[in-house]
DNA sequence: CTAACTAAACCTA
DNA sequence: TAGGTTTAGTTAG
């Protein structure tokens, strides 16, 4: 596994990559030590679950440091970059591969993202799905919302889930 | 068994 | 029509 920190103008971003791609990306923290233990605690906190599939990929990281600068000095910005799904369960890992999809500055509900991989009913597991991603921001688990419009969850705090939405053009957001 | 980043179908008044 | 209740689907602790 490798790590490292990504300074951007929101803070400082804990990144971890196997050979198949990204498997922690954390949100920016102002302060480098604490960035860096979210990302040990994160990485330590890893657990394979779907072994198989994990093809190798390549991570070009020098242009994912210069995309997530780009992006919290609020770029539209493309973030396609290889991930890693051996972390995930086969449900969590179609939920997210779909959200994946998502480009900067669109949304989806959470009904729509169930909808969409078969599971019509399932807006409610899709909610505990995006909620194990551990790539943020590549995975953009931020832009899903609740189907009336209203923000919806987010692990990482609403306020957060407001800031990214606000860079990506969404500022008149409640 | 329950809680967690939901939504739609069903009552009921 | 508005508002309350029930149910569906997945996973971790």
């Amino acid at each position: 596994m490798n790590k490292a920190l990504i300074h951007t103008a929101g803070g400082y971003i804990g990144a971890a990559w196997t050979k198949s791609g990204l498997a922690v990306l954390n949100l920016p923290l102002a302060d480098v030590v604490e960035a860096q233990t979210k990302l040990d605690d994160a990485v330590s906190n890893l657990k394979v679950k779907s072994p198989g599939n994990n093809p190798e990929q390549v991570l070009d990281f020098l242009d994912l440091e210069s995309r997530l600068k780009k992006y919290f000095q609020g770029e539209r910005v493309e973030l396609s970059f290889p991930i890693d799904w051996s972390y995930y369960t086969d449900f969590q890992r179609q939920v997210l591969q779909r959200v994946y999809l998502v480009p900067w500055g669109q949304l989806a509900s959470y009904g729509q993202v169930a909808r969409e991989i078969g599971s019509p009913r399932g807006s409610r597991a899709v909610g505990g799905a995006v909620g194990a991603n551990q790539v943020l921001l590549v995975i953009p688990c931020h832009r899903i919302i609740a189907g009336d419009g209203t923000l919806g969850g987010f692990g990482s705090g609403l306020d957060w889930k407001r800031k990214l939405l606000c860079l990506e053009g969404h500022g008149n957001y409640k």
